[in-house]
DNA sequence: TTCAATATATGATATACATCAGTTTTTGAG
DNA sequence: CTCAAAAACTGATGTATATCATATATTGAA
């Protein structure tokens, strides 16, 4: 009896967001006359948890990490990457405050969306409303596998998962200039930031990966994709 | 500096579930005619992971375990008890099959709601779609929460969120017969049986608690919420 | 009613990580 | 370039909680 299911504690959208396409002309100009762009450095707070929420983003470029804080621990939810939608709980009229925070990891633009005018287009299109349940949905199903990841994988595995999520499906390359710190890891993976060190050390003298400082290569994909499914 | 926000590792929804209100004399009997109700005895799948999604359901009366399982390890992502749905991440065409398993705490009546129907009442009535937004949206938030105390609390802080959460919402009284054994608590918790006894053990020699075999009475109350809030 | 299977309970032991305390390296502002 | 602050790293120590072994109590089916 192996495993049946396959989880990941790294949550980068994979889902594409198709909820725009299902706006007719008039109403992509509607929703454009009640959106802004807005740049954020990196890491500067895009959203507060606990603020008043009055938009829905999309992420036109950069990644985010989207976060709960109870003001002494902190839990990465998700990162989120250029094409996808943030901050989508705050539909609901009875959450008028965002519930999470979200930081840029990167330089990242923003697009903000009037919350009030999504609403409309919402209560008015309903094609447009199905499409908006999927990602919802999508996203549901995503957080519960990392829930589950970072309930019980240990940390090896969890760090696999990290690191094979950033090659993967945020650098989209073996090699990568990694813009996070240790900490930031740490977060991600839900470890402190000495174990990240030491298991990244472990993982270099086993040939999993190279590092030098910023720069990460994956030596040996298929090793670290069985420490991530097994570890 | 004190905690900004709590959060409770029990997830038993208080989000009320009002989307049926939007559907108008007809779509309420076309809803009625594609849906059946099944019982379940104690300890029945409702559905399982990764079996075809052919129906939504709406928990009529109960009380029910919604869990992700790999083929060793358990997670329960969160109770579902009378008035609320179940299984509306298969709403997402891309999700044809159930993303987790559902199991009776109790014995247990379900609503199946045809899925074919239940998209296409989506697809006309925008009110209804959005009320399944806020229902979905409330839902995550809830997850989430739960999501931070398995991963932050630990041990007698989340024992304590189950018990605190058993009493309030599920059984609402301060004294009750459990129906769950130390294992189920254990799941819900997320930590061993063995922890889980030995825990009620202390909370009982501390006065917290009464207890004789499935019999619980909360003693004081007060006290452990400070322990579910800082523990 | 009986007896096996299951749940509960308890103590001893193991361990994965966090935490702490310190050193070295890198970074970035002036 | 300089230097202070932040990040990266290392080793020693502590601890919460799982695991294992075993005993007792409860349950439910024949």
């Amino acid at each position: 009896m192996g495993k049946d299911k396959q989880y990941s504690s790294c949550t980068v959208s994979s889902y594409p967001c198709r909820c725009f396409e299902k706006l007719s002309n008039e109403e992509m100009d509607f929703l454009n006359s009640n959106t802004v762009s807005v740049k954020y450095k990196k890491g500067e707070i895009i959203c507060k948890q606990g603020s008043y929420a009055s938009h829905i983003m999309f992420i036109e470029l950069g990644l985010v990490k989207v976060f709960l804080d109870d003001g002494i621990n902190c839990l990465v939810l998700k990162m989120i990457s250029t094409g996808n939608m943030l901050g989508l709980s705050a539909i609901n009229e009875e959450h008028t405050t965002f519930q999470y925070s979200a930081m840029s990891y990167l330089d990242t633009v923003v697009n903000q969306i009037n919350i009030v005018a999504f609403r409309k287009l919402l209560n008015t299109n309903s094609e447009f409303a199905k499409s908006v349940i999927d990602i919802l949905s999508a996203n549901s199903v995503q957080i519960n596998g990392r829930f589950f990841c970072l309930t019980h994988k240990q940390s090896y595995g969890r760090l696999a998962d990290i690191i094979l999520c950033l090659a993967d499906r945020v650098f989209k390359a073996k090699e990568f200039d990694l813009p996070l710190s240790r900490k930031d890891l740490g977060e991600l993976s839900s470890m402190s930031p000495e174990t990240v060190i030491r298991m990244l050390k472990k993982f270099k003298e086993d040939k999993l990966i190279e590092m030098d400082g910023k720069n990460f290569k994956i030596l040996d994909y298929d090793r670290l994709k069985r420490i991530s499914e097994t570890g």
